[in-house]
DNA sequence: TTGCTCCTCACGTCACGTGAGGTGGC
DNA sequence: TTGCTCCTCACGTCACGTGAGGTGGC
């Protein structure tokens, strides 16, 4: 009779847990190729050689049906580590973003800033995020700058809402149509449009041509005003030019 | 009565699930100031104002729970914004390691090697591991190599489970012990190493000194030995000191 | 007899996705 | 009557962690 070893000595030996080799076994990951008549677990030298590959597959972060399907040989070990590749580079990128931006909330955040408010935590997420209004405020007079700082204009407590979430919102919609090839009068844009140009009247007030400031802070700065975090966008002048003539459209119909 | 919405039209409006309203519903992360009659959610102007802080902190990949206490003042921003960073840094470091394995995985298997052989695999994962045998290799003669590399050696096929599982395993757990303070002489940090002893004889062979190569390979590159990934382990000069002095006790009782 | 290891359920995690089955307003 | 939206369960995800309750060998 070879040598066999039970689960807690393979757990030792090897820094798993009994429970992750329990679940490795439920699993058909790795079964011990026999069983005490007590119904202990009895690994073998084979088992163990197996165990070697599972660990080391772990190691490269794939998951488990992934790294069950090498060893059955129903999968390509290259291929499954050239995807993994990908998604860990992409995965990567994301993270590098996420901590980019918290820099700059924790920065901005040193100094001397209380944000015991609400209030105040809104503006510090304004500075550090690609920011809708943080971008529209070069484009706005004096009253509507407070007016979006207050966050008490007429358009209430929803007005950074309505530019830092809605705002983007509709030009991923719009984006999404343009890729499905869905023509600038098609009327899902045309409602799209509609909205776009609603929401420029309530910043932009009654005044003649009122919400231009909207749009043009939109055209001379996209990927802020859309709230991307992710280069993933289409082209903007696409997009934008798309836009427009909907809106040209829309306008005279 | 003011306006409200339906959770349809603030999904739409938001990006966001309908689920995912549902689910915050439920979690008590954000309800609605009311429901109709029929059981609609009503979500009022205040609630979008809610809706917009909770999404941007989400943005900032916290967990819900902790949205929820900033915005019920239970937990400062700042300090929830700052911790988040660290996590992130952390995992930013730990995905690029990854990455970096990643790379040389793949490039490794683009020299037209077919991959096809789980051996392959092995011999692979070898090069791109922070690998102990392949530190090895430098220390062994064409003998020693050969049955390294067959995996057919007299130790059979849980040779590398051997020299990657367990042998980091022995020297994380003496880390481990030495990090709580204990002895050189203590009897657990004494099984360690006399495993270690029977290791390095199990590859070493019966020569006189035998398996002083895995020692001295490990001497001479702890940190691909000891099969971290990460830089978490202590000074590896403190740790070889110690396992040493544990060693001589050992041998001279 | 006391420890230690082993066993098998079985719920919890985190933030929802995905039907299942049914109701109300145009 | 047909769509569309709304509702409430409730299971599934991923890889285990963490008891709960009980058995077998030294």
């Amino acid at each position: 009779m070879a040598q066999t070893w039970k689960v807690g000595a393979v757990a030792d030996s090897s820094g798993v847990t009994v429970r992750t080799l329990h679940h490795w076994d439920e699993i058909g990951l790795l079964k011990p190729s026999r069983r005490g008549l007590n119904g202990h677990r009895e690994y073998t030298e084979a088992d163990l050689g197996r165990l070697y590959v599972v660990i080391v597959l772990r190691e490269f972060g794939l998951p488990l049906d992934s790294i069950g399907a090498c060893l059955a040989g129903g999968l390509e070990p290259k291929r499954v580590l050239t995807d993994q590749l990908c998604q860990v580079e992409a995965a990567y990128a994301a993270i590098g973003r996420l901590r980019d931006r918290l820099v700059k909330v924790v920065a901005a955040a040193g100094e001397e800033r209380a944000l015991s408010e609400p209030a105040e935590l809104l503006q510090l997420m304004r500075e550090a995020r690609p920011s809708a209004d943080a971008v529209l405020e070069a484009y706005l007079d004096d009253n509507q700058r407070a007016e979006l700082a207050s966050g008490a204009a007429a358009v209430g407590p929803a007005l950074p809402y309505l530019l830092e979430i809605e705002w983007p919102q509709l030009y991923r919609q719009a984006d999404d149509l343009r890729r499905k090839g869905a023509s600038p009068s098609d009327e899902r844009v045309q409602r799209i449009v509609g909205r776009m140009d609603e929401l420029s009247t309530l910043v932009g007030g009654n005044r003649p041509d009122g919400g231009g400031e909207v749009r043009a802070a939109w055209r001379e700065n996209p990927a802020a005003m859309s709230g991307e975090t992710e280069e993933t966008a289409s082209p903007w002048r696409e997009l934008a030019d798309y836009v427009e003539s909907a809106r040209a459209l829309h306008r005279a119909p």
